[in-house]
DNA sequence: CTCCATTTATCTAACGATAGGTAGATGTGC
DNA sequence: GCACATCTACCTATCGTTAGATAAATGGAG
């Protein structure tokens, strides 16, 4: 047990587990009061509406994880190491902490959820393409655009399956068999 | 509408539409009775328990998916063909239906999951392995079972990662970009 | 420095809605 | 008459949310 710079975080990191297992409706205001020791409605004086608690965690998220990869286009790392960098990223989720990939949960279920956090979802796949496309960019055979569009979205698609796909059937080799592909890609 | 073959077909039917963009927490007994035109204690009738009907939608789903693939070693259909065929099985699903992969939508939650309808999910994963991989053993370069596993795993993870994306972008262009690549592994 | 006003963060208690589930009556067709 | 199917009516639990109170910190104004 860490200690919590502030309630607010410890809010989001609690939710943000139990959304990563359970995915909008995986956790609740009371049961996030619990585990942080406070009570439920101390929770909304924070958050305000669900939505506004969901929008948070999956932009916390977002955030946490572009910064995470460091720049795209740093001189100082060949792409191929920033593509290592970007499925060690999923495979360390996956594998160390048991949770999935925040926005792909959310993602399944994208058609129930409130605008404000469908919204985040979309960015982060957004921004995820954007870093890609600019690691990818760097690679001479990867000047075409649409080519280098379409292999981004493969190396994105490929990680959020595989990661449903191990935690399904219970099997992080799973992960690994699937995904051990992208490092040639490049 | 299409007439009802009985009120347990019709009832599974909207179980699996409404869990299919919500998943697991996606359809409640009060709202498939108000869909069908019963009660909700009508519903339990049939089904006694959220999960046996949850489960239940999911043993036809996998059933019906795999019917509709037909025989991975049909001497009559290429293994590319069958590939194909495969793809656009998910690729029906997302742009023709608007629907997610149903197993793909539990599997993200897999971890909240009742153990009954976590076991059909893992199945549905587990038929279409066994699957994929019978068609991809009649290409001679295959025939290592390391690498076809790699590769059966790798297709599976690829379309539905491929379905979250382009769903939660709302671009079904989406889904054709990061799957193309997958006729080319034959 | 002190007094008063405000803000911050939490609490208790309850609201209406909905969830899954159950018991027992009712109807309906063979 | 009997079995199947559906009904009414209810239960308990939990959901997100709100109202109102409280105690402690904060910040000026005299």
């Amino acid at each position: 047990m860490p200690e919590q710079a502030s309630k607010a975080e410890a809010i989001l990191d609690v939710a943000e587990r139990m959304a990563r297992n359970g995915g909008y409706n995986g956790f609740s205001f009371r049961e996030i009061a619990k585990r942080v020791g406070i009570k439920a409605a101390s929770v909304h004086y924070h958050f305000p509406g669900k939505d506004d608690l969901g929008a948070a965690i999956a932009r916390r998220y977002t955030d946490r994880f572009i910064a995470g990869l460091g720049p795209p286009d740093d001189p100082d790392t060949a792409p191929g190491a920033l593509l290592q960098r970007y499925v060690a990223a999923y495979r360390s989720a996956l594998v160390d902490e048991g949770l999935m990939c925040l926005c792909g949960v959310l993602g399944a279920e994208i058609a129930y959820l409130p605008d404000p956090v469908a919204a985040e979802a979309r960015r982060f796949f957004d921004v995820n393409i954007i870093w890609l496309d600019r690691v990818l960019a760097r690679e001479p055979h990867m000047a075409a655009p649409e080519r280098r569009r379409a292999a981004t979205l493969r190396i994105i698609a490929m990680l959020e399956g595989a990661m449903i796909l191990a935690q399904t059937l219970g099997d992080p080799a799973v992960f690994d068999a699937a995904t051990d592909s992208i490092a040639a890609s490049v």
